[in-house]
RNA sequence: GGGGACGUAGUUCAGUUGGUUAGAACGCUGCCCUGUCACGGCAGAGGCCGCGGGUUCGAGUCCCGUCGUCCCCGCCA
């Protein structure tokens, strides 16, 4: 059968929107087929687009033409139909389907475009495996899920930009041909032509580029823009993600946090959340005593240092080192564990961090019935609740005893921190049927992770790495430490966390050419090394640059934790596979010999 | 770079201790059906068991290698 053209066709309605007050309206539908139910004299078909599905009826006796028109019809087929919009019968009335009230009656049928049978249908409710969906991504994405997730994509991102031009600021887009900074992640490199021999390397971010934004006056830049690093891919890591970036001039890190607030606000709204703001505020210390992690994840309670509960007669009975604390893990409501249970929790700790685990509250009880009374004191846990101490080793060698200064004290005390924080979101996870804490996809917990250190030790290089990057300013009172006590100097730079997972980073930069010049000292970048780095930046920051500070935010895992998904590839249209590779276009390809010496680039030998 | 899981019909999966003709459901094709909406009924087609090698009288099943997808560690200033 000879497909028709559209001609002057015209949609009145979509899919989605006919009601019962519409019946007796003449209308015109377009869009696929989702399902056909031939009846013999009496087909049904559902016509999906967007917005939803309608049922179209074709009565043999009505209309024998379009009746046997529509017994042609397949899954996916693109067809208009031109009829009546009827109320239904009330014992023919779907409840599962928005339009379920009404159907059309078909009067003429038009298909516009056949289908090969497609590999999976959208409407099918059992999904094929990934690489099946990956490569057929245009019909994946026609499945009602993932119209949803883009259109809630889209909703986000236009709440944001409206959120942020009316707070004055201007999106401004900056280039994605730039120069490679081989510090941080690995850069994509793009050859150039008519420079032979050099290349370009596509943004990780514009950090460079909106912070000379803010030298030239600009004040006030946001931009919703690709970013490239050519690392290792993870469920929540893609090569191409995209931010939400943003800088001010003149800012405190409140204003900041201001701004970002009102739009993850709107945004959430968007998406039909009511969020709190402002969001709690944690120092970065206080994450790692209280959670174990710079990130933490608000929706279990905290840790709590319980070390003074016990004597020293106990500690020494225990085998804990009194120096370092003994970090409690409670997880409600998991009640009693088996013998086995008990004992995989120990397996849960890694044994890199040298710790201890206790079991549960009972059993401490017996041992230490006074300990037991004043951890109940001080943590609330319950007779129901799972409880875990986590305690430092006493192996020799294990922390320097000798440790005095406040910052290896630190260092000591927070690894323990961390194998507890490890260990507790191990246990949430395990249990989190029982303690339920994980349940409601909308429980949104928000938080400020605030006075990152401001430098990290590199054990590879032997030498301090800037935690953040190397144009955070430091905390204008630990300035004078910058070369005395690296380690405690404090980075004004932010995070902000939601549900344990990293939304977004920021900080106030340096804007003194001054600093600038320390920090990379501090950071063994002699001043040579920095100038044919940044040189061009450098240079900016001496022609009169206004304190700036800014943020990034990972749009696609908002978007992500917003739709419930589980991986960022629910979120992103065209995503690309743990080995970084698109199936549907097959990218990347090898490139001719031609291209290549285009380029100048070494061509390839043929083989033999 | 390392560890783990998976790979059988278009799709989702089953396939016993290695045994003769590899199954189911959905989808697909044809016929029947005037109130279906995961329509129903009857009949049918459809397989390089990812690929290569090995063990064996015999391999979807065991072994080695390889490719692909997913998850994690490293990595991601």
């Amino acid at each position: 059968m000879a497909l028709d053209f559209l001609g002057d066709l015209r949609r009145t309605h979509t899919c989605g929107e006919l009601r019962a007050p519409d019946a007796g309206e003449r209308v015109v539908l377009m869009g696929w087929v989702n399902r056909r139910r031939d009846l013999g004299s009496l087909i049904f078909v559902d016509v999906r687009d967007r917005t939803g599905i309608t049922q179209v009826v074709f009565n043999a006796e009505r209309n024998p033409a379009a009746h046997e028109k529509a017994a042609t019809l397949r899954s996916e087929y693109v067809i208009a139909v031109i009829g009546k919009c009827k109320r239904r019968d009330a014992d023919t009335i779907n409840p599962n389907i928005e339009t379920g009230e009404i159907e059309i009656v078909a009067d003429e049928l038009k298909i516009l475009n056949e289908s090969k049978t497609p590999p999976f249908l959208p409407s099918e409710s059992v999904l094929p495996n990934e690489e099946v969906r990956l490569q057929y991504r245009y019909i994946d994405l026609r499945r009602p899920p993932m119209q949803a997730n883009i259109e809630l994509r889209h909703r986000v991102a236009m709440a944001i930009r409206d959120y942020l031009a009316g707070q004055g600021f201007f999106e401004i887009e900056t280039p994605f041909m730039t120069r490679s900074t081989p510090e941080g992640a690995r850069d994509y490199l793009v050859p150039s032509r008519v420079q032979p021999g050099k290349f370009y390397a596509l943004p990780q971010s514009p950090q460079l580029f909106k912070q000379i934004l803010m030298i030239a006056g600009c004040d006030k830049y946001f931009q919703i823009v690709r970013c490239f690093r050519d690392e290792d891919l993870r469920a929540d890591r893609q090569p191409e993600f995209t931010q939400i970036d943003l800088e001010m001039s003149f800012p405190q890190p409140e204003r900041v946090f201001e701004v970002v607030e009102g739009f993850l606000g709107a945004a959430f709204k968007a998406a039909g959340t009511e969020i709190k703001t402002p969001f709690p505020r944690m120092t970065y210390d206080q994450a790692i005593r209280l959670y174990g992690s710079d990130k933490p994840d608000m929706r279990l309670p905290a840790m709590a240092d319980v070390r003074s509960a016990f004597t020293a007669a106990d500690l020494e009975k225990l085998n804990i080192n009194a120096g370092l604390p003994v970090v409690a893990i409670v997880i409600p409501s998991v009640g009693e564990l088996s013998r086995h249970q008990r004992d995989e929790i120990k397996t849960m700790l890694g044994d890199k961090q040298r710790a201890k685990v206790f079991e549960d509250f009972k059993r401490l009880e017996k041992s230490f019935p006074d300990a037991a009374r004043k951890i109940r004191a001080t943590t609330g846990v319950r007779p129901e609740d799972l409880i875990v101490l986590v305690a430092g080793d006493s192996k020799p060698g294990a922390h320097p005893a000798e440790a005095t200064t406040p910052p290896e004290v630190r260092q000591h005390d927070f690894a323990v921190c961390t194998a507890a924080g490890g260990l507790r979101l191990a246990l949430a996870q395990k249990y989190a049927e029982k303690h339920g804490a994980f349940k409601d996809k909308k429980d949104f917990q928000f938080l400020w992770v605030t006075d990152f250190p401001m430098f990290e030790w590199d054990e590879q290089e032997k030498r301090w790495a800037a935690a953040h990057h190397p144009f955070t300013s430091p905390h204008e009172q630990d300035m004078e430490k910058l070369e005395s006590d690296p380690a405690a100097v404090r980075a004004l730079a932010y995070d902000v966390v939601l549900n344990g997972t990293e939304l977004g980073s920021g900080s106030i930069r340096i804007h003194r050419q001054d600093i600038q010049k320390k920090i990379f000292r501090a950071l063994g970048m002699s001043d040579d090394e920095a100038l044919a780095r940044f040189g061009f930046f450098l240079e900016a920051l001496e022609y009169g640059t206004p304190p700036h500070g800014g943020i990034a935010l990972g749009l696609d895992r908002i978007v992500m934790l917003l739709a419930g998904a589980d991986s960022l590839r629910e979120v992103i249209p065209f995503p690309k596979t743990a080995k970084a590779v698109d199936l549907m276009v097959d990218a990347p390809t090898p490139v001719s010999n031609a291209q290549l010496r285009e380029l100048g680039i070494e061509v390839k030998k043929k083989a033999e």
